[in-house]
DNA sequence: CACTACCGTGTATCCCGTACACACAAACGT
DNA sequence: ACGTTTGTGTGTACGGGATACACGGTAGTG
């Protein structure tokens, strides 16, 4: 039985495992001069630069000064791997324990979230899966803290959390497309939203987009995200707007 | 000068001109039998059977009954295909008109929303860009005139816009996703919250997460997606909350 | 010291997106 | 009527990416 698959390749047993630490198995053979970590990292530096459609394996491990399947003694494949690139790249969650009240917190909570997202865009564009990673599951800890002295049940304060942590990441998402796309056409900052309305009003009939043309010719897309060059205030408007019916529904409870 | 690459290689000029169908340039040559259309439609059943990674050029084709690069005839590449995709997957926003409040009205455009994001979950993963298609934008022109007799200014109805969409879009991914990755898993949807709050349950440390611990021991974690057999309760109890903070910004704008 | 478990590598396979050149077909200009 | 022009579907070919598999070497274990 000389030629058989050397079975369990190696470390690498399951995502769980490299994501908390576990399995480390027996220490045999050459001490490994790679590991998941640098791994991880690298991987992460070159989707940061690039983006997620930009990394591959091969890019990864030519970064590290190592073989493509090199990688494959650490992390069980290319999924695997970016499940591990979003727990390292939300990293740990802020510290609220200063501010005076629960509203406040989910305020920092999701302006630090946000600029996570900033940090690393390609998060965006992930199938995630329930959080199961120590870091992602830290900020959910950190922001149920944060409603603990709400009054609320643990069903509605997971609830929203849930939805808090949805309705920011699909903001980031739209506003983050539509700098990247535009970006990648050529077009400068500060002319995106002008070149975007000025592409609709050739597009658009007056006669089936009514409203639309209005706002069009009225200037309305051009302003906000000029602005400030970041299309940031549009998501406090509508975070505050929550935060007010979450506050109304608190003060029901009480 | 005979062997000049044939320059404008046919039809398909911009992605603009095939989501608005202009640019139908001259009738020579033999008729298509091929059609953006049908490709189209092709791409989005197979991403709706297999998903967004499973889409190539290949499986279009292959559905169609023609070679890979017949579909290059008609449609410049795979990314502006996908960009047509969604604007045909995303189809024409709901009829609201019958609904007496813009409350009811924006309640059951986001319903629609989040049930085409049901029916094609690829959709979800996809960089989107600001919205051009005919249909992306109905939708838009739909929730604004919504939001028409709110009071409220072109900009204020823009951002609310803005970020209904974006919320609806994050919410409706991570539900979608956490149903998704743990079913490719082989886990059945009546197991999925139970076996993940028992992934949990083994994972986590009762120090480093507090409230998570007794979140899971409590079996909140069970409740929600299990009582309805789907997740969507959670996105409306939030939704009200958002609502309700919309509607008291009117109130106090009038 | 032989054995075993494990490291990093090289090679090979399969799939994907797409550039390019062909053979043929239908309308146009003369 | 007939060559010219423009477009259609196809076959072939290339570069790149994920990953299975077998190899030679190495460091603890018995």
């Amino acid at each position: 039985m000389k030629n058989m698959p050397r079975e369990g390749s190696g470390r690498p047993r399951t995502t769980l495992d490299l994501l908390w630490g576990t399995g480390d198995g027996g220490t045999r053979g050459p001490r490994p001069t790679l590991s998941p970590e640098k791994i991880v990292q690298a991987a992460v530096e070159v989707a940061d630069a690039d983006g997620l459609g930009a990394l591959s394996m091969q890019k990864v491990a030519d970064r590290l000064g190592f073989t493509t399947m090199s990688l494959y003694r650490h992390v069980p494949g290319k999924e695997p791997l970016i499940e591990l690139m979003i727990d390292r790249a939300v990293g740990t969650p802020p510290e609220l324990s200063a501010h005076p009240d629960w509203r406040t917190m989910v305020e920092a909570w999701i302006e630090a979230l946000w600029n996570r997202y900033q940090q690393h865009p390609w998060m965006l564009h992930v199938q995630a899966g329930p959080p199961l990673g120590p870091n992602q599951l830290s900020w959910l800890e950190s922001l149920l803290t944060a409603l603990a002295d709400t009054g609320l049940t643990d069903d509605e304060r997971f609830v929203i959390s849930l939805y808090l942590n949805g309705a920011t990441l699909g903001i980031a998402r739209l506003v983050s497309d539509a700098e990247q796309v535009t970006a990648d056409r050529g077009v400068p900052a500060e002319q995106l939203s002008t070149d975007y309305s000025e592409a609709m009003g050739r597009l658009i009939d007056s006669d089936r987009f009514p409203v639309l043309t209005s706002l069009v010719r009225s200037g309305a897309l051009n302003a906000p995200a000029s602005a400030t060059g970041r299309a940031a205030p549009d998501y406090e408007f509508g975070l505050r707007r929550l935060m007010d019916g979450v506050e109304a529904y608190v003060a029901e409870r009480t």
